[in-house]
DNA sequence: TGTGAAATTGCAAACGCTTTAAATTGCTCG
DNA sequence: CGAGCAATTTAAAGCGTTTGCAATTTCACA
């Protein structure tokens, strides 16, 4: 390595004998500059190991070469379970088109919008991937206010603006869910969701009722249960309430996995067996699900290809950003597993 | 929302009938500014949604705000299993700081030194955090060589130039393993491991072996196989060699929970009993382990909060480049679950 | 009311790059 | 051989901050 590297475009122009200017466009690759200069330019910074310094190219373009990712802290045992895969899909989408990922961390009790507003104001970044969509999310129309180039994963049910997002078809996976189990004879259904406002909820709730309204058997019954999200004791407690009725659902749907694993460790304290006595079905696909006795049987969100193509689309409005806005809904992959199957020959009666 | 907000230091000088100068040392809290004038001020900044450019900061102040993690991607299939922790511990130590973690993504097939020496000379980073780190690590070199401010998550065996970092003591882990093993009675350890220059696997290798050879013991075997690392076909060959032979051992040692929750499928394909037939010990307590059939016993490498210290150093080190290096070694902590057991009361022969 | 020192504020340069507008060079052709 | 034009290169401004140094204001005190 050549000790006498050249650190900034005045020492490169001096070296070569020509100006800052000629340099800039050579290295850009302007074609107003003569050929055999441009090859001679970026040999001479190649060999004199030069990097252009990004804070003085942001500068002046007002671009960053940064995406950033809204992150919220979680208490100290919530770690989102598919965050690495969340992030790796990011990555891997972004490099190619030259941009960097960085995390704008949200500790708790810091107001997420606020984070926001400074990264976007202060132009530490060119977009913005916006997860975990809640009902008017203030996010989003702050982002729409400002057309700052974003996209969420998950989406608003009823945008006051159109805005780009990608989401797992949730409705689709738990109508799909709904199906399998009444074609394994289940007509009562046991679902524990969360109490929270996130859209994602809406929309997984919609599909399992509008496919029991669609079936229009009457001896199919739904009995819900819900938690505030990141409180596992109450989720717990939500769980062994329909774990423990007198009239037990014999399957039960987790709005997502932890909750059905949850599930599934809850059947097994209470001795009931999974999938004889109970089905379980969840969502996501994350990692302990095919570990958890009996192997959970959920829908794969496919986070880390699903992250890429959001990649792709946010680089899309970063570029294009007059463009109509992009949405792109993905379809789960039902996972069959053992934690599934018919429903028991006669209705559970406790005791 | 007033919708006039000051975008720049000098609309917002102007609308306080100031110079720049004055507000930006008020808005720096520099006590030459009188109090009163700097209360004016800030009051004013934030009436005005004022937020400062960080690319026109960073210019001046070479200083960018930003961490910077290498991140080598994998293939499709690998994720690693501890990157959201990792990434969230150390979001959480950094955002104390006002510092922001970005990804320093590095492509398959493309060359991280190179990536590294891109982000650390085009000034995208104040710091680095190197994780994973190989014997002779030519980054470690890099870095140390331009007197770059990095933490790495892991050690050198021998350092040209000492270096800061943060590593789980595997050692200790690993002679622990064997300790626990050998008051349950077992004499033969198989270890599955890796064959790649990483020097955590030398540290762990170097733990199971210094306690054997400290037992003194001479009936006590030790039977190793290797693999490359991410071969997973390869791994699970190396996995039934072991499981397999006549004198097969009545303990296996996974070098990671990943290498160890495969040993306990092999071993169940195999229809050898865990922990009855076979006792299996990990490294790392990655979610799955808990659910992985018969729950794995292993050590927890506390990843999260090791990212926080790790964090801390790193901004220490950007504070204090001069500082003598620090160092750091995380006890593991056993998690004690249900793979291992007393040893088979007669050396298993296979048929 | 004038003086000097302390308190407060401002001017201007610099950070390293991109870009507009202008200058220079090289060529073609009458 | 020089006008005219295209090809190539350059000077200089500007992006939004921070900061060394200088200028201005304030105020106690004579």
């Amino acid at each position: 390595m050549g000790d006498n590297r050249a650190k900034t475009l005045r020492e490169l122009a001096e070296r070569l004998d020509l100006s800052i200017t000629t340099v800039s466009r050579a290295l850009a690759g302007h074609e107003q500059i003569a050929l055999k200069t441009r090859q001679r330019v970026s040999h001479a910074a190649r060999e004199l190991g030069y990097v252009p310094n990004r804070a003085a190219r942001q500068l002046v373009s007002g671009r960053s070469g940064f995406v950033g990712l809204l992150m919220p802290i979680r208490g100290p045992n919530f770690v989102d379970s598919y965050l690495g895969e969340f992030i790796t899909g990011l990555g891997e989408g972004l490099v190619s088109h030259g941009l960097d990922l960085f995390l704008a961390t949200v500790q708790q009790g810091q107001n997420e919008l606020e984070v926001l507003r400074h990264v976007v104001e202060s132009g530490r970044a060119d977009g913005m991937v916006v997860p975990r969509i809640a009902e008017q999310d203030p996010r989003l129309a702050y982002l729409a206010m400002q057309r700052f180039p974003s996209v969420s994963h998950g989406r608003l049910r009823e945008p006051a603006t159109p805005h780009n997002w990608l989401d797992s078809d949730g409705e689709a996976a738990f109508a799909e869910a709904f199906e399998l189990l009444y074609d394994h004879g289940h007509r009562h259904i046991g679902l524990v969701t969360i109490s929270d406002r996130m859209t994602f909820r809406h929309y997984r709730e919609a599909g399992l009722e509008g496919a029991i309204a669609r079936k229009g058997d009457p001896s199919v019954r739904l009995s819900v249960e819900s938690f505030p999200r990141f409180d596992r004791p109450e989720g717990v407690a939500a769980i062994n309430r329909l774990l423990h009725r007198d009239d037990r659902p014999t399957a039960m749907i987790g709005l997502f996995d932890e909750i059905a694993i949850s599930i599934l460790e809850q059947a097994a304290r209470a001795g009931i067996d999974v999938p004889n006595d109970l089905s379980v079905i969840g969502f996501d696909n994350i990692a302990a699900g095919a570990y958890a006795p009996p192997g959970l049987t959920t829908f794969d969100a496919r986070i880390r290809s699903s992250a890429r193509d959001l990649a792709h689309m946010l680089v899309r409005v970063i570029e294009n950003p007059a463009d109509q806005p992009a949405t792109r809904l993905v379809r789960p992959d039902l996972v069959l597993r053992a934690s599934h199957g018919p429903a028991p020959r006669r209705p559970n009666v406790n005791e």
